[in-house]
RNA sequence: CAGGAUGUAGCUCAGUCGGUUAGAGCGCUGGUUUGUGGUGCCGGAGGUCGUGGGUUCGAGCCCCAUCUUCCUGCCCA
């Protein structure tokens, strides 16, 4: 038989993982729960018909598909198979892993519309599985915590998100940067140098502006057919700079004769002035005109978090769509959200350092005894220390008690309580603290109060 | 999905020009004045050298394929 071995791009967790996981888990809970958003879940499979056409080209490509059960090649013939996967996709599979959180939740928001409170603002945290080539922070199986409001189109929410992620972060302890554009100010964008029709291409390569420099996405524009002129046009996006609000200054220049761009702004300035209103400081948050993500369906803002300090990709993103209820029938229904990376996050944390020590729930207190006898006395003791909310258990086998401590010191146990003859004739049991090594003789009241 | 690197004990890694029985540290396990773990001392187990082919008298080492992990790109969390 051959070694076990996992997927590709999927991971186990242990104990240890688990235990930081869920402090991650938690955080972000409690905070969603705090703005008043309320918990679902979707299927891990979705039909293909849900999935497909939602995150363009790349991402149709990226989803896992499912083979249909039974017989999946029964009705196919010679021509199926000449005609390309692509097509014979389509005849052997029919459901698929989700992509996102984002799509399966407008798929049961249109599916259950008429009993949903609206606005409607749902959390979701749960595993999405994408067949990418992993590599650093980049798995095939990971976990979001999405959380959305659909049915308004307040610019309150985009400043609750901003509120969420400062509030996430600070609990994390992740010093992070959140940037915020807008999508309208890139389609302005491309008005207003006149490639209009043409601002993704123009989006995805400004996008790359901090990575490649101004050069090269001149360059790949130009590849692209963007003419002279318009690149020239383009040339003041790239000295924006200063403060915030020198950078709207620039910017409201820039895009004074683009009524789509104008209108950006102004939502953008709407939501910096909610944020104030909690009295959230600008520091960690940073207009980029340059942000360009989820092209394929958000309108309105987008948004996306880096760690500062370390080198993996965003650990946070999202923004406005207005029309993604509008592929499944129902149009009008405008949603805006934010998605949690925690694998990406955990990752971070990993490296700076951030995890709490004292993080571990394990047992306070193991009886450890030598033999049966010392066992059975012991049993009504361990009742006792539940009963008094104290994590206990009792070694569960008769052995050496060197044994027995050094699973205790393995499984990072504070306490052990020894019992052999001695502590049974007096009662006073002998108490030791792992990690002193040091030892006293207590009653089980007194041992269990010291410990509760 | 494109390009590059990688794989030897549970982990981190040595292993010469292709040459006999593949090593170390850590970990694991047993013992060490039998009622005491984490620090000492002594012993022990554990490897089809990622997998499958090929070249050779002979392969951990050379060639091909395949898989894993990592890096870059694309895209993303």
């Amino acid at each position: 038989m051959s070694k076990p071995s996992l997927v590709r791009g999927t991971r186990d967790f242990g104990p240890d993982k688990m235990i930081r996981r869920n402090f991650i888990f938690n955080t972000i809970k409690s905070v969603f729960e705090l703005y008043g958003f309320q918990p679902i879940e979707t299927p891990a499979m979705e039909n293909l018909s849900t999935l497909m056409g939602k995150y363009g080209e790349e991402g149709d490509q990226l989803l896992f598909k499912i083979l249909n059960s039974g017989n999946f090649s029964e009705k196919l013939n010679q021509t199926d198979l000449e005609d390309g996967y692509k097509k014979l996709t389509s005849k052997i599979a029919e459901k698929g892993l989700k992509y996102d959180l984002t799509v399966p939740f407008a798929r049961y928001v249109v599916m259950n519309r008429s009993d949903l409170p609206m606005p409607f603002k749902r959390y979701q945290i749960q595993p999405v599985w994408r067949g990418d080539r992993p590599q650093k922070g980049r798995y095939r199986e990971f976990y979001q915590c999405d959380a959305d409001v659909v049915g308004t189109d307040s610019l309150l929410c985009e400043a609750e998100i901003v509120l969420m992620v400062h509030e996430v972060m600070t609990k994390l302890g992740i010093d992070f940067s959140l940037k915020i554009n807008n999508r309208k100010v890139l389609t302005g964008l491309s008005e207003a140098i006149g490639a209009a029709g043409q601002e993704s291409t123009l989006a995805v390569a400004i996008d790359k502006l901090d990575k490649i420099g101004k050069e090269k996405v001149l360059e790949e524009l130009a590849e692209k057919g963007f003419s002279a002129e318009a690149l020239s046009k383009l040339d003041p996006v790239f000295s924006i700079s200063g403060t915030n609000q020198e950078k709207f200054e620039q910017l409201e220049i820039l895009l004074e004769n683009s009524a789509t761009g104008k209108q950006g702004i102004t939502e953008l300035k709407q939501v910096w002035d909610y944020v104030a209103a909690f009295g959230v400081s600008e520091k960690n948050i940073e207009l980029d005109i340059t942000l360009a993500r989820g092209l394929s369906y958000y309108t309105g803002a987008i948004f996306e978090v880096k760690a500062l300090g370390v080198q993996i990709g965003s650990i946070t993103g999202g923004g406005r769509y207005d029309n993604l209820t509008g592929t499944f029938g129902v149009a009008g229904l405008s949603g805006v959200g934010i998605s949690f990376g925690v694998d990406r996050i955990y990752d971070v944390m990993e490296e700076l350092n951030l995890f709490p020590d004292n993080q571990s729930v394990t047992t306070q207190l193991l009886f450890c005894h030598f033999g049966k006898t010392e066992f059975d006395y012991a049993l009504p003791l361990l009742k006792l220390a539940r009963e008094k909310g104290v994590n206990a258990e009792l070694y569960p086998d008769i052995s050496k008690i060197k044994k027995q401590l050094d699973y205790a010191d393995r499984k990072k146990i504070t306490y052990v309580c020894i019992i052999g003859s001695e502590e049974m004739e007096t009662g006073k049991l002998t108490l030791k603290n792992m990690i002193s090594g040091e030892q006293e003789k207590l009653e089980i009241g007194e041992i269990l109060s010291k410990l509760g």
